[in-house]
DNA sequence: TATTGTTATACTCTATAACTATA
DNA sequence: TATAGTTATAGAGTATAACAATA
């Protein structure tokens, strides 16, 4: 037993528990000049990428309940990045669109965070990153069949 | 763009993000029978393998802050799993030490998670997996060295 | 009756300051 | 004066129930 942890080091929930830890952290102060935190600079690019997108849809989109939603967006109008408009066909729902303003926050915002990734990247060739990333996605899939079949792991 | 989420599946963060929500409510359902989460399971890991360890050097450990750390030891002493004990040394310190009961479940729960986790795992090879394991140290290694220069990566 | 966005709320995790008892 | 463990507390992040407006 080389280190105090080396048991729980061949879990990868557990390596990937302390690597997630160190990249929030870090992303998180890498935004902080922007007025920004991980999950409104993702709210702030979906919506970039998905014009008039609703709020259910990007809630689903990012895996977030939809009442958490509503304060990031709160946030994101206060920054003048985003405007909620009443959709034309449907006046119960929002269309998400982002401002000017909001588009070039988002511009500088992922030219920081590109860098950032790629700091944290370094050290491993194009071929390994692609592949951390490739595998990172099978965990993602393998997970959520798990999740159907729920708790009949063993007991 | 193929998927609404395309630009942020760039960035290891946002993959590590998804990925590792899907492991952790996935592990916490594996430990849920045995009355463990995540933590307290690392916790009970670590302390069968480093008997006479102390708090201060397991927080340290497991990067957890000493005063979160008493209530999940709070649990583990109540579960009969581990034991404080004033050290003969040190009166201000406590020895850590798992009991035979917490052997038993610590070794139970190993098997389990071990489960979990070669499922995790599935449709990876051997290699990509270690590959996997390799690239998420590498990740926490780069994120430690950009805390040390925090907050200067531009603004 | 169902759905969209919202409010209120609660529970977990994490982080900090300050206390006590020892050193 | 400093350290080990503890208490109290506050801030994120996340989750659920219930409501008003609209379909």
């Amino acid at each position: 037993m080389t280190t105090p942890d080396a048991t729980l080091r061949r879990f990868l929930g557990y390596d990937m528990k302390r690597a997630f830890a160190v990249i929030q952290s870090d992303v998180n102060a890498v935004l902080a000049p922007f007025g920004l935190r991980m999950v409104t600079f993702s709210v702030l690019v979906v919506i970039r990428d998905n014009p008039r997108l609703r709020q259910t849809q990007l809630a689903e989109i990012l895996s977030l309940e939809k009442p958490n939603l509503v304060l990031i967006l709160d946030q994101l109008e206060r920054l003048k990045t985003v405007v909620r408009a009443r959709a034309p066909d449907d006046r119960r729902a929002h269309e998400l669109n982002i401002t000017l303003q909001g588009r070039r926050l988002c511009d500088r915002a992922l030219e920081a965070v590109d860098a950032h990734d790629a700091r944290m990247a370094e050290g491993l060739s194009l071929e390994e990153r692609q592949a951390l990333h490739t595998a990172l996605r099978h965990v993602e899939t393998n997970g959520r069949v798990v999740d159907d079949r729920r708790a009949v792991s063993r007991s």
